[in-house]
DNA sequence: ACAAAAGTGTTGCATATACACCCATGG
DNA sequence: CCATGGGTGTATATGCAACACTTTTGT
């Protein structure tokens, strides 16, 4: 490797989150408000460059915690986004990350010495996003719904117990369509996804509910 | 983006590609010797830097034309490598694709500037790779096997028609182990990865084939 | 006619879907 | 006692796995 060579030089690596929650039964995405150019202003996920001691999702943690507060979450990769021209300033090779959490955890850092603006978005109506962030959010949605039965990534949205039908609004909300309650239990339960905690909820409404956990 | 920054700079992104065929029902891996530092001597798989005005699939298809003269096949990101240390002279992230070919198309170009030799390896055999494309071959042998009954991966592996015992031999080689012809024959076919193209093989053995396409 | 390899169909099992009633709590 | 919401089981359909005989060709 050259590195003086025109054709390498002068490139980098992102990391971008997806960062998705629901809400009081609402489908939503975490987003940063630019306080500098370029895309001054503009609404995107969170992201920003790897160090050269770092890998990929060390980087992507670092920059969780700078930007949210979060430590300790699971992250996946869903693709990554090589187009030469996604990041005006310089050849910006981005990875792509999902994450899935409480939004309780969050502390609303709304402005930092590069943001002056975050929180979460309802998915419907994010639009226009900076850089490339737009391709990469629907990208990461595709790869979460296609994802959601056969894995644990839902398991930071509920750290610790959670009833059915919390969960089931989550499900239902993510994948905007409805899911038989029934088959539903099953299903999680067979895969070995969750399992009765042997607890139940404090009876604060109806019937109380039993109480579930991520295996 | 501060490219004097030491935190960022000299960063460069690697793509490898694992290629792959069926030779003779051997299941074989396309792997090339160096012929300078770092990694002298060794075998590696087919990759290299990816210049500043390519995105990663465009850097994968020249830098395979460059060292096999093929063209014209598909590609699959199974992984990304980040470790900073992976290569040892700059900070290098790898994109890790995945290709299947006729093995029939590749030019043996078996010395060039930067390589000594270079072959087709029994998958068993290889061992001790340069960089960490054991890791990654490994990562893409099992993406492979992973996926291999829900797309048309092996597309490229049968330019044009082919017989439903040849694939399955294929099918057999890859994945090692037997697997029910006729269950085989409903599975790929239920599925529309391939089709009857109503043509049938020259008699040249005992009863002629019927000869299928991938669709 | 026989050996070698290719073609084909049925049955049972497991998984997924559709669907309706009972139960516990709070008011 | 009633309204609300949570818990449970069964019957059907669909997909997957196991399995054996017939057909074609060359010798």
């Amino acid at each position: 490797m050259d590195l003086t060579n025109p054709l390498y030089k002068n490139q980098g690596i992102h990391v971008v989150l997806s960062l998705f929650t629901v809400e009081n039964g609402k489908f939503k995405v975490f987003l940063i408000k630019r306080k500098n150019q370029p895309f001054k202003d503009k609404w995107i996920l969170i992201g920003g460059a790897c160090y050269n001691n770092e890998d990929a999702p060390s980087a992507m943690k670092r920059e969780l915690f700078e930007k949210t507060g979060i430590e300790n979450i699971n992250f996946r990769l869903h693709n990554i986004f090589s187009d030469p021209k996604r990041s005006p300033l310089c050849r910006m090779l981005a990875v792509g990350y999902i994450g899935v959490i409480d939004c309780e955890r969050v502390k609303f850092l709304k402005e930092t010495s590069k943001t002056q603006d975050a929180g979460w978005f309802d998915i419907e109506k994010f639009c226009d996003l900076g850089y490339d962030h737009d391709v990469i959010l629907k990208d990461a949605m595709q790869y979460l719904k296609d994802n959601i039965f056969d894995t644990d990534i839902l398991k930071d949205l509920f750290p610790k117990c959670f009833t059915l039908p919390e969960i089931h609004k989550a499900y239902e909300s993510i994948l905007n369509r409805s899911i038989d309650r029934r088959n539903f239990r099953k299903q999680l339960l067979q895969k070995s996804i969750i399992a009765d905690s042997g607890k139940m909820e404090n009876a604060t409404g109806k019937k109380p509910s039993k109480l579930y956990t991520f295996i």
